[in-house]
DNA sequence: AAAACCCACAACCGCGATCGG
DNA sequence: GCCGATCGCGGTTGTGGGTTT
């Protein structure tokens, strides 16, 4: 077992690249494709590591990348995939054609950070400034005892999708999350505040004829059918995407700017347990996205669709609760990750009871 | 005119996952 | 199965150009 090493750290040219060095990376692999980077530095006459050659085609050189500026339907599916899968550029880039993950986590983080800013939507958890603030209020208060702090709880902890950027272990950012979730089920938000619907300024129904809104009405279906699995079994809640935040509430994304706040707690990505009802919503969820573009659709259809999707929403959201009742009273059928999960909760809600007590009597 | 500052983007770094001898 | 090489990803830093003072 001898291999050479990628690149030899001596005596190897870094930083910006010249047109004669990008040259002979085009040539090099014209030549040779793009499956060995380790002897590309050699071959190709440059002083650079195999990494670096590697990076300077992925990320520049390659023919099919786009150089222009990111059009206003791009900027908006950053958005959405980034409220609904955080910082994972390089399954967000796979949404925007010619685009690497290091143009869209450059764009996010020299643009649409600092636009969400000024627009009063923090960037990180995608709630407006306002609304976290409250939440903080709102930490000394917290009732004394709910169904939903359990299930909260687990899945801060369990969604592979969570980034310490989006949720850091700080009480602070628990709390904060908690706090969200003891709110009333469909929490909505009076037309005040900054809405990221405004933000979008009217680009959803363009985004929604955008084939490369697969992943999201994907993210979205998976939400849709646990959330409609949990109404007729009393298996354990399953872990699901929170995208309809950021999808147009059906027919109307100016006369509608409010926020269902609970879709912004990242929760599990498991996919669900029947796949074909899986695929069923998911076909659902992209017929409903081409429903809603077609000429000739009555709004009376639409908006009879909108209301029989926000009641199953609803009652997805009570089925929340009445699961995590079951689940409580049949603890010894628990699976043993449940039960980790249940010893984690009582910690937490014994230390929350701990700050309600007051320090000195 | 020049220094200081800001901004956008390219490139690098480090780490985990995967490959393969 | 082990372990080093390689790949891919996300976070961070460096660089150059533009703007402000």
């Amino acid at each position: 077992m001898v291999r050479v090493p990628c690149c030899d750290k001596l005596n190897l040219k870094r930083g910006l690249w010249t047109a004669e060095e990008d040259a002979k990376i085009l040539a090099y692999v014209s030549k040779h494709g793009t499956s060995n980077w380790t002897s590309a530095p050699k071959k190709a006459g440059l002083r650079r590591c195999g990494k670096s050659c590697r990076l300077r085609w992925t990320s520049y050189l390659r023919p099919d990348l786009k150089h222009h500026n990111f059009t206003p339907q791009e900027e908006e599916l950053i958005i959405r995939l980034h409220a609904a899968i955080g910082s994972r550029w390089a399954i967000i880039a796979q949404q925007l054609p010619g685009r690497t993950d290091n143009d869209v986590k450059n764009y996010w983080n020299t643009k649409l950070r600092k636009k969400l800013s000024e627009m009063g939507i923090d960037p990180v958890t995608h709630k407006p400034f306002s609304q976290i603030l409250a939440d903080y209020g709102n930490i000394g208060g917290l009732p004394r005892s709910t169904n939903r702090i359990g299930s909260l709880n687990r899945d801060l902890k369990t969604s592979p999708y969570m980034k310490p950027e989006q949720h850091s272990n700080s009480a602070q950012e628990l709390f904060r999350g908690i706090d969200v979730v003891m709110s009333t089920p469909t929490m909505l938000l009076p037309e005040t505040e900054p809405s990221i619907d405004k933000f979008m300024n009217g680009n959803v129904h363009q985004l929604n004829t955008n084939p490369s809104l697969n992943l999201l009405a994907q993210l979205q279906a998976m939400q849709l059918v646990t959330e409609a699995s949990h109404c007729t079994s009393n298996e354990p809640i399953q872990p699901h995407f929170n995208t309809q935040a950021y999808l147009p509430s059906s027919s109307s994304s100016s006369s509608s700017s409010a926020f269902i706040w609970q879709d912004f707690l990242l929760e599990d990505a498991f996919l669900p347990s029947e796949p074909r009802e899986h695929e069923n919503v998911a076909e659902f969820a992209l017929n409903q996205n081409a429903f809603q573009t077609q000429n000739g659709t009555s709004k009376e259809e639409m908006n009879k669709e909108k209301s029989e999707y926000q009641y199953d929403r609803f009652e997805a959201m009570h089925c929340l609760t009445e699961n995590d009742d079951v689940e409580a009273s049949s603890s010894t059928e628990n699976t043993f990750i449940e039960t980790l999960f249940h010893q984690e909760d009582k910690i937490l809600f014994d230390f929350l009871n701990l700050l309600d007590e007051p320090l000195y009597d």
